[in-house]
RNA sequence: UGGGGCGUGGCCAAGUGGUUAAGGCACCGGGUUUUGAUCCCGGCAUCGGAGGUUCGAAUCCUCCCGCCCCAGCCA
């Protein structure tokens, strides 16, 4: 056991000081979603910063969503994100929690922000209040509202609220400065006019408030000690806490940023996963080939290779976008030690083994993992004829052992497993296609070395012809190819990958995995790791990731 | 041209004035192997640039360069 000390990342160092200097007795922390896509690996190292926060010091965190704009959000969002955190394997505190069940509490603070004459009802529309804002380099102006009597204010407030007003005609702000030279802090907007019902709180209300306002709020009442979020939220930190130092808060939660996962050859914004959707590039927010929780689920890949893989990322500042390959390392990682064994012909040849007695059938009992006695063992029939992949076989003699380490005619190769074998000759149908292969099998080589003379090229994977099941294999490559997306100035969806799907139907595969569960996974020697899909109705195995291949 | 943040090998990343500058991924060699997998050995940077402080700097100071975020009644 080497415990590689895990470096303790600038977040941990500021609770490690309000532990000692005992401003918190006990963490708190949060993970925010709003509930208008389906979540992705980018939240997934979201999710395992916080509750792993929480956990490595004996708090909780929260499973909170961040519904203030009905506009974007629904129910199926909800469901989906509760799902995909469960799976991921994390709990979450006590109930789950929602901002709207703040609501009523949000809008007294405002009524309470509005009498101390810290925000006020504006009547500028949206294209005036950005002439007002002013720009990255001008102050912006006030608003000629900005010193209406708090009195007409409360009073609008309660008319928006009801209904009364149109929307995009008024809202409240808060009062800061106009000449702020951070932008979020020239008045922004605390609640906007939406008469639109909201999946929680139904036709309740007709204003809803804004991130900015209900945010810190909302960790204030659940509690939340740290609340950690990503990088381009660090601008919105000063208002956070103008909040917070204006509002009669039953805590004092803090913010903390560090930098989102961005991965290369994938896009991880919930409005392009959306797109995709929506446009049809992909069949859904689960489609294997999206970087979606639900999508790596179903493509094989396991909760906890992405917890892995989430935990070797750094909490730091430093906005880098990782290589696919670094988490692909993860998947296989734990792929290989975890999954069964099993054998797969994706690409079928017939072999006839004409020495082998016609109807004699054998069983051989193989391992289920190479090194896990815990995964028992299975057993692969055997009779006279086989298949093997045609990849596994060449018409060239004059490949080297060494260059190609499979079945040509005249030579031997292992099958895993079982016998080795020697192809002696090619059978083609009138189009002139290879259509089987005759061979025979060299007794006595069943779990023992090769006789005298007798050297087999390589090991080879097989099905008995005769007692195999019939499957589809579908085999992935990258959803984009190119490495950055959403770069240049082009549409990302210029690069979309046409061939990222290919379906093998006609595979066989060995007997014992034709009842496979869903979200099982094996491993098909010399292929890949494939799970039977959760889909789809026949036998249907997607390929989550194929081995390494260090051969050239 | 405003404000905030960041720059350590191809990628991620430790490092908080004195270490031969951790580790992982990728890559390149070699060994083991009934999976061209796994596993095992070995190789692979002087820290964005330039000055300065210091006996000593990736770590401190100055200037410069580059990248990211902020001008939604999105989050």
């Amino acid at each position: 056991m080497t415990d590689t000390e895990k470096p303790i990342n600038f977040i941990q160092q500021v609770i490690n000081a309000d532990l000692e200097a005992g401003y918190v007795s006990k963490v708190v922390t949060r993970f925010p979603p709003e509930p208008n896509g389906y979540l992705h690996i980018g939240h997934a190292k979201s999710i395992c910063v916080n509750f792993g926060l929480a956990a490595d010091n004996g708090g909780s965190c929260n499973l909170r969503f961040d519904d203030t704009n009905p506009e974007k959000e629904d129910e199926e969002y909800v469901n989906a994100i509760i799902e995909d955190v469960r799976w991921l394997g994390f709990q979450w505190q006590a109930d789950i929690c929602y901002a709207s069940n703040y609501f009523d509490q949000l809008y007294s603070w405002a009524q309470l922000l509005v009498s101390e004459q810290k925000a006020y009802v504006c009547e500028l529309n949206a294209e005036q209040m950005r002439e007002y804002r002013g720009t990255l380099i001008e102050a912006g102006r006030n608003s000629p509202y900005r010193d209406r009597p708090a009195s007409e204010s409360l009073d609008l407030l309660e008319q928006m609220k009801v209904g009364a007003v149109d929307e995009g005609s008024m809202t409240l702000r808060a009062k800061i400065d106009m000449t702020s030279p951070n932008i979020n802090m020239r008045d922004p907007v605390m609640y906007r006019i939406k008469k639109m019902a909201h999946q929680r709180t139904g036709d309740t209300w007709n204003i809803y408030p804004s991130y900015d306002f209900a945010h810190g709020q909302e960790d204030a009442i659940e509690g939340v000690t740290h609340s950690v979020c990503t990088l381009e939220f660090a601008a919105n930190r000063p208002l956070y806490e103008w909040f917070v130092a204006n509002l009669p808060l039953p805590s004092q939660p803090r913010q903390y940023e560090f930098g989102r996962l961005n991965l290369n050859y994938t896009v991880t914004s919930k409005r392009k996963l959306k797109q995709l959707v929506d446009e049809k590039h992909v069949e859904g927010w689960d489609d294997p080939r999206m970087p979606t929780i639900s999508g790596l689920r179903r493509r094989g890949v396991t909760a906890s290779s992405i917890r892995e893989f989430c935990d070797s990322l750094a909490v730091a500042k430093t906005d880098g976008v990782v290589d696919m390959a670094q988490f692909e390392h993860f998947i296989r990682n734990d792929l290989n030690n975890n999954a069964r064994r099993a054998m797969c012909v994706i690409n079928p040849l017939l072999v006839t083994l004409a020495n082998y007695e016609p109807d004699k059938v054998e069983a051989f009992v193989v391992p289920g993992h190479p090194n896990r006695d815990d995964l028992g063992e299975r057993t692969l029939p055997f009779g006279r004829q086989i298949y093997i992949d045609r990849n596994d076989f060449s018409e060239d003699t004059t490949l080297s052992r060494k260059k190609f380490k499979r079945l040509v005619i005249g030579d031997y190769v292992r099958l895993r497993s079982a016998y080795i074998i020697r192809a002696d000759e090619v059978i083609r149908d009138a189009a002139g296609e290879i259509v089987e292969i005759v061979g025979a099998i060299v007794p006595d080589t069943v779990g023992q070395d090769a006789p005298e003379g007798v050297k087999a090229r390589g090991v080879v994977h097989w099905v008995s012809a005769a007692d195999s099941a019939d499957c589809t294999v579908n085999l992935y490559d990258r959803l984009f190819n190119k490495a950055a997306p959403d770069a240049g100035e082009e549409s990302f969806l210029e690069h979309i990958n046409p061939q990222s799907l290919s379906i093998i139907s006609g595979c066989k595969v060995e007997a014992g995995l034709a009842h496979a569960a869903a979200e099982d996974h094996y491993q098909f020697e010399r292929e890949g790791y494939f799970t039977r899909d959760s889909k789809s109705k026949g036998l249907v195995f997607n390929c989550t990731i194929g081995l390494r291949d260090n051969w050239k």
